[in-house]
Order: structure tokens, then C-alpha cells, then sequence
DNA sequence: TCGAACCAGTTTTTT
DNA sequence: ACTGGTTCGA
């Protein structure tokens, strides 16, 4: 079946094909050889991947089971799932269409025994795999402070993304952390994971591949079984997952990836743009589809967006356009500080509410979680409903984490984690002397904890006390894993946590979470009732657990700007669009350039967010971390063209504002940490306006000038240049402040 | 073994 | 300011 697919005369008349234009056609009907489909947002990607499997299946072009359909997240996962099962008007099943790492799981558990796995492999939460790391690190007697678990394991994690096993990190690149002994320990942690018959995310992929590599018969069957592959967000691919990729794809060669790479915002995870960037040296003759037709926002939207995106290097370049009627411009203000601006974003929701606009459509989208209280405050007290999205998730929760490690234990008896977790939990009088006592003995005889555990108690190893108590969870243990031969597993579940009196110990807690966490406990058990055995379960809980979506009730979102990749709304607010903030300082610190331009497609990506209207704001101070930081305005304001925004700063800031937009924001004057610098304890006062008149007319501050200012009091100035000006206060010692926030000292009042 | 006192580190997040 | 983790003393 290889020629054209426009020879099929069925194909063009096919009632899924209808509505579609001309691109998202294209898109759809080259269903052999390589693909990439540059997806700008908002241009029908969905919509084109779903029609591009419908028509592969109807087309009779392959069976379900022969299209692998990858996506990042279960989400994502499920929206496929749910519009294929809708135009086919089946569910969808015996598909391979899931997460790569579910994915990788399934082919995995298949082959566990090539590459040394037993197939119930556990697969670990990342609170398992700190506290792993973390006893590495001790074992290794490397110091904590200097290299926390959470460091060592990012690391780790980055080199696996990367594709690297141990063996493979080069010389130089181990040299670069702590000589060497990070990939000591990562070396360790994947001795453990071996013996705790155990992998990690990164190790879902990485024994794919080497599974593949070892057992070409095995690819070889997968690449002949896999005769389409579709990739979703393709610009959010690490290494491992490309390598991966490229091997399943060899087969056929059918490969269509879809992706935009000016929203590739998750490089710190190990996401490389350069996977999309060189897809069609990868695959050379690769056909290249650009979707360019936008029909989400406005006009002014889309170009304010194009404007500010167009500022990044290397992007392989897309010209959005729409024939949405011209909209309204984008929308910008300042304030004088955080609490200010959710005093403005406030009103102006209420405004909104007041035009009928329903919450639902309304978003604020923020770069970093801590920015979100500051709009619940405000909102709470304007009594406006909202939602923030993005709390602990649900199998996260320490109750949850708990009793999943219960159930492990009797789904893999040898779960050493799993065991240390639970063994003084509730409290049995095992602490930390009997734990490292099995830790020694699980070692010396290379065998697994539990297994310690149940060998330590037919001795008298250990004091009597401990020894009994021991042998009751050894006993437990075991007499569970004999019920669930033949007992349904949620009533299993029921029965463990009550038996171990963990549920008691929920019970007898005071604290106001108790009862919230007994409930919790409940609704697990309740969801475990939808599997058809434990192991099923516990493979749902690690891979494919999602949130509990709150209902579509008329409530506001709140959420950070990742979490908004994906999603739209008629109304967007982007608050927090200062220096060191957004750009985060951090970024810009630890990755330069590159960090640079992936904020400014985080930028991109919230604006692109936006139907209909969308504010952007900035505050001229902030409290992080409880200590109030100066800030200017985001560069990224001033790479918004002109012609396609409208300043709406109130009228008491008005002046202030213009001076603080005007120095040469995009010519990168200012660099690194000058851009905010830290100030006083005490909260600024709202700005007087005297204030910022006075400071209107430029360069009245000569070196020397006595000035007062609102947070630091009265000072000297030392320095200044342009507007920035380098005060001696006399009670806050030297600081850099804007002119536009002092008045000179026999202004004051 | 456990609670109180102290101390460091605070972006983004999925699987 | 707050949290989570570690350390220290009872």
C-alpha cells in the first residue's frame, strides 16, 4: 500500500475529512514515510491527529494494534481516546496509543526477564527514589549538604533523559559533578533498583533500548507490528524517548510527529528543541507540513505573540494568521506592587462577571506556583470562585503513599522500599537500630529487605521486643498475601489497613487532616475497585494516575503557564511580568541564552492561550521569600509590538510607569542579578503620587542628593546612572532603586 | 524512640 | 514566612 493516498478517491470525499483545510488535509492523507507537522497553537493539532488515525484505521491501511500513538501525558492520552471513539463510534480498545512511558511499560513487562527484571516490576514514585538516593549518598559518605538527594537524583535524571546508562557517561561529564561520585552513586541506585526488581521513569525507556539493542528479534517484531507511529508534542521529546523512537520507527517508517517548537518550554526536564529542529535530517525526505491557520485568538493576540516570538534564534519559523474579526489589543498595566495588581485583576474579573462573562472562560496563568496566593487572597475576599490547578496530586498524598506500599508488599513480597516505608508505620517500636540491622543483613547475604526481615526474626538478633513485633508485620504480611489468592483486592485492601491498624492510627490522630485523610483512604480503596487484580492497579497508580478534574463549574482558573500549555480560554490574565520573575533569574542564570529564549516561548505560549482578551500586568515590587524585591518591567513587555498593545495603567502610576518602561529595556543593558535587587522587610505603602510626578523630570538626582523613599526612608544619593540611581540610606544602608521611587528629601511629608 | 529546636532552601512538572 | 529535614536531648 504505497501509493499516493490521494489515489484513493474515497479518502478526499470521507466524511471525517470534512472542515478541514488544506494543511490539516495534507497533514492527515500522507500517511506513509516521515512527517512533521509544525503545529502553531491553536491551529487544530488535536483535531488533525485524530482524523490522521481514523483514516489510517478506515482507510484499512492497518489494524489498531499496528498504530503505536504516543503522547506525554495521560491527559492528553485520554482526549485522543475520547474523539477517536467518537468519530468511530466505538471505544477504543486494543489500541497502542498511551504515554511513552506507559508504552514502554507494556512492551517492558513483556520482556522484563531480557534485560533482568522480573515482569511485576515495581516502578517507583519519586518519593522512593529520593529516599534511595538518599541512602546512596550516606553509603558513599558523600556530603548531604553539598549534594542533596533531590540534586543527585535530578542529575541522575538528566543523564538518563539523555540516554545514558552508567557506562555510558563520559569522563569528562563525571568529572564535572563531585569528581565523579554522583556517578558513583547513580551507578548504586541502578545496582538497587536491579535487586529491588525495581525502575524508575528514565527506566522505562532506557531498557527499552536496551532491551532492543540486545534482542533484535524483539524489535524487529515491534517494528514489523508498528506500521504507524504518531507522536504527539514532539518538541517535548528527550533523547531517551527519541532513540527509542528512531528504533521502533525503522521498521516502516511511518513516522508522523506533530509539535511546535516555539513551545518547547521543558528543556529543564531534559526536553531537547533539537529533536524537532533536525527531524528532517533525521528522516531525510521527510515531508514538512506547516498548520498556520489559527482559530483560537484574535488578530492583535496572535501578532503581539508572533512579535515577541519572533526575538528567538533558531526556530524552524511559522507565520500564524486567522480570519478572526481584529479583536482588541492586548491589554498592559502596572502596579505598584503584587497585592495592587490582584487588587486590579480582581476588578476587572468582577468587571467581566458584570458583562456576563462566564469564570469558566477566565484563566490567570502564572509563571511560579508561589504566585497564585496572592489572586486566592484577593479572590477569597471578593468572594470570586476560582480553582487552582496544580495542588499535590491525589496518589501523592503521604496517607495514599502509604497504603500503596502496604498493598506493594503483598503484590511483591521483596519491595524493599515498599518495607521500609511501612515497617514504623504506624508505630511499632522498629526504628531506625532494627531498620539498619536489616539494612546489614539484607547486604551481607545480598538479599532483599522483607526477606531480612523475615529471616532476622527466626534468630535472636534482635532485642524481644522488637523481635515479636517484627514477626507480627512478617506474619501479616504474609497471611495477606495468602488472601489475596482469593479475595477481591479492594476488600483485601479494606482488611490490610485495618489489620496493620494503620487506619487506628488516622483515627487516634488529632490533627485537622485526619479525617481528610481517612476519606482519602476510602476513595482509594474505591477507585482500586475499577481493576480487575492488584497488579493492575498498582501499574494505574504509577503511570496513569490523574487528577481528580474538578467539575466545569463556574469558577476561575488559576494555574502556572506550563500547566496551561494546551489549554485556552476567552480571557487570560499574565501577572508577574518582571525581570528576575519572568524571565525567571534562575533560568537566565543556569542556562543563559537558551534558558532566556524558553521563557520567551513560555511568553508565547501564555498569550497564545487567550481567544478573545488578554492582560498582561507587572508589579514594581513583590515579596518573595517574604523580602521585598524591586523589579522591572519584563523585557518581554517591551518585545510586545507596539501597534497590537494598549497601555491601561491607572492614572496615579501613569508617570511612574512611563519612565519605567522607557530605558532601553530591549537592548539588554541590564544583565543578570541587577535586574532586582533585594530591599527592605517592611511592605512598600501604596505609591503617592507626589512621588512619582517629582521624580519626572530626568537626572535631578546628582551624586549627592539628599532623597527620601517610600520603604527605605531618607538617603544619600552615591551614584546614578540614567534612571538607576545607588542610594546610601541612612537606615537601610546602600541600595539600588529606580528614580522613579524617591522624591528628593525636602519633598517629603 | 520521640519531640523540640534549629537550619537551609525555597521555578516550572510529567511519568 | 514557611516548610521539611536534621540534630540533639530527654
Amino acid at each position: 500500500m504505497n501509493d499516493s493516498p490521494l489515489n484513493h478517491s474515497g479518502d478526499i470525499s470521507a466524511p471525517y475529512l470534512a472542515g478541514l483545510n488544506a494543511p490539516q488535509r495534507e497533514a492527515v492523507l500522507n500517511t506513509e514515510g516521515p512527517v512533521l507537522v509544525l503545529s502553531g497553537a491553536g491551529t487544530g493539532k488535536t483535531r488533525v491527529l485524530t482524523t490522521r488515525l481514523v483514516h489510517i484505521l478506515s482507510t484499512q491501511r492497518a489494524w489498531p494494534s499496528q498504530i503505536l500513538a504516543v503522547t506525554f501525558t495521560n491527559k492528553a492520552a485520554n482526549e485522543m481516546k475520547g474523539r477517536i471513539s467518537a468519530i468511530i463510534g466505538r471505544p477504543v480498545e486494543g489500541w497502542w496509543l498511551g504515554t511513552f512511558h506507559a508504552l514502554a511499560a507494556r512492551i517492558l513487562r513483556a520482556n522484563a526477564e531480557q534485560v533482568g527484571l522480573k515482569p511485576n516490576f515495581t516502578i517507583l514514585d519519586t518519593d522512593d527514589q529520593l529516599r534511595l538516593v538518599k541512602q546512596l549518598i550516606q553509603a558513599e559518605n558523600l556530603d548531604n549538604q553539598k549534594w542533596p538527594s533531590r540534586v543527585v537524583l535530578g542529575i541522575i535524571e538528566r543523564w538518563k533523559d539523555r540516554g545514558l546508562t552508567p557506562e555510558r557517561v563520559t569522563r569528562a561529564e563525571q568529572a564535572e559533578v563531585a569528581s565523579g561520585r554522583i556517578l558513583d552513586i547513580y551507578r548504586d541506585y541502578q545496582a538497587r533498583l536491579a535487586t529491588l526488581n525495581a525502575c524508575d521513569f528514565g527506566d522505562l525507556l532506557l531498557h527499552n533500548i536496551e532491551l532492543f539493542q540486545k534482542a533484535p528479534e524483539v524489535l524487529l517484531k515491534y517494528q514489523q507490528q508498528f506500521k504507524y507511529i504518531l507522536v504527539d508534542e514532539y518538541q517535548d521529546t528527550n533523547v531517551a524517548q527519541y532513540l527509542w523512537l528512531r528504533l521502533l520507527a525503522q521498521g516502516h517508517r511511518n513516522l508522523c510527529v506533530v509539535g511546535d517548537d516555539d513551545q518547547s518550554v521543558y528543556g529543564w526536564r531534559g526536553a531537547e528543541v533539537e529533536n524537532i529542529l533536525k527531524f528532517e535530517q533525521d528522516f531525510p525526505g521527510a515531508k514538512v507540513v506547516r498548520l498556520e491557520q489559527n482559530y483560537r485568538s484574535t488578530p492583535h493576540i496572535l501578532a503581539a505573540a508572533s512579535g515577541l516570538i519572533a526575538k528567538n534564534a533558531g526556530r524552524l519559523g511559522k507565520t500564524l494568521w486567522t480570519e478572526r474579526a481584529e479583536g482588541e489589543k492586548v491589554r498592559v498595566t502596572s502596579a505598584w506592587d503584587g497585592e495592587e495588581e490582584a487588587r486590579q485583576i480582581g476588578e476587572e474579573v468582577e468587571a467581566l462577571q458584570r458583562k456576563g462573562h462566564n469564570l469558566r472562560e477566565v484563566a490567570i496563568l502564572v509563571r511560579a506556583g508561589f504566585q497564585t496566593r496572592e489572586f486566592e487572597e484577593r479572590f477569597i475576599t471578593l468572594g470570586i470562585p476560582y480553582r487552582v490547578i496544580g495542588g499535590p496530586r491525589f496518589y501523592e498524598r503521604l496517607e495514599i503513599r502509604d497504603a500503596l506500599a502496604y498493598l506493594r508488599l503483598v503484590n511483591q513480597p521483596d519491595d524493599g522500599l515498599a518495607f521500609e516505608r511501612i515497617v514504623n508505620t504506624p508505630r511499632r517500636g522498629l526504628g531506625d537500630s532494627t531498620v539498619r540491622r536489616l539494612h546489614d543483613l539484607a547486604r551481607a547475604q545480598a538479599i532483599s529487605l522483607p526477606e531480612a526481615a523475615r529471616r532476622i526474626v527466626e534468630t535472636d538478633e534482635l532485642k524481644p521486643a522488637a523481635r515479636r513485633s517484627l514477626a507480627g508485620l512478617v506474619q501479616d504480611l504474609a497471611r495477606w498475601r495468602g488472601l489475596a489468592e482469593t479475595m477481591d483486592h479492594g476488600a483485601l485492601a479494606e482488611i490490610v489497613l485495618d489489620e496493620s491498624g494503620y487506619t487506628e492510627m488516622w483515627k487516634q490522630d488529632k490533627s485537622i487532616e485526619a479525617p481528610g485523610r481517612l476519606e482519602n483512604l476510602k476513595e482509594l480503596i474505591h477507585a482500586m475497585e475499577e481493576f480487575e487484580n492488584l497488579g493492575g492497579f498498582l501499574e494505574h497508580v504509577s503511570l496513569v494516575m490523574e487528577n481528580a478534574e474538578s467539575g466545569d463549574r463556574d469558577q476561575l482558573t488559576i494555574m502556572t503557564l506550563h500547566g496551561a500549555k494546551g489549554l485556552e480560554f476567552d480571557i487570560v490574565f499574565l501577572p508577574g511580568w518582571e525581570e528576575g520573575l519572568f524571565p525567571s533569574q534562575r533560568t537566565l542564570d543556569e542556562n543563559g541564552l537558551k534558558g532566556l529564549e524558553e521563557e520567551r516561548r513560555l511568553a508565547y505560549v501564555g498569550l497564545t492561550r487567550a481567544r478573545k482578551i488578554a492582560y498582561v500586568s507587572h508589579a514594581a515590587n513583590r515579596r518573595v521569600h517574604n523580602q521585598w524585591q524591586t523589579g522591572l518591567p519584563s523585557r518581554f513587555l517591551a518585545e510586545l509590538p507596539p501597534e497590537h498593545i494598549e497601555r491601561r495603567d491607572n492614572q496615579t502610576f501613569h508617570r511612574g510607569q512611563s519612565r519605567m518602561f522607557n530605558p532601553g529595556l530591549s537592548e539588554g543593558r541590564w544583565t543578570g542579578a541587577s535586574y532586582m535587587q533585594r530591599t527592605a522587610r517592611k511592605p512598600p505603602p501604596t505609591i503617592d503620587a507626589t512621588a512619582v510626578v517629582a521624580a519626572e523630570s530626568p537626572g535631578r538626582y546628582a551624586s549627592g542628593a539628599k532623597v527620601f523613599h517610600q520603604k527605605f526612608g531618607y538617603g544619600a544619593v552615591v551614584s546614578a546612572e540614567g534612571d538607576k540611581l545607588e542610594i546610601e540610606f541612612d537606615k537601610a544602608g546602600r541600595k539600588k532603586v529606580m528614580a522613579g521611587f524617591v522624591v528628593p528629601a525636602h519633598e517629603a511629608g
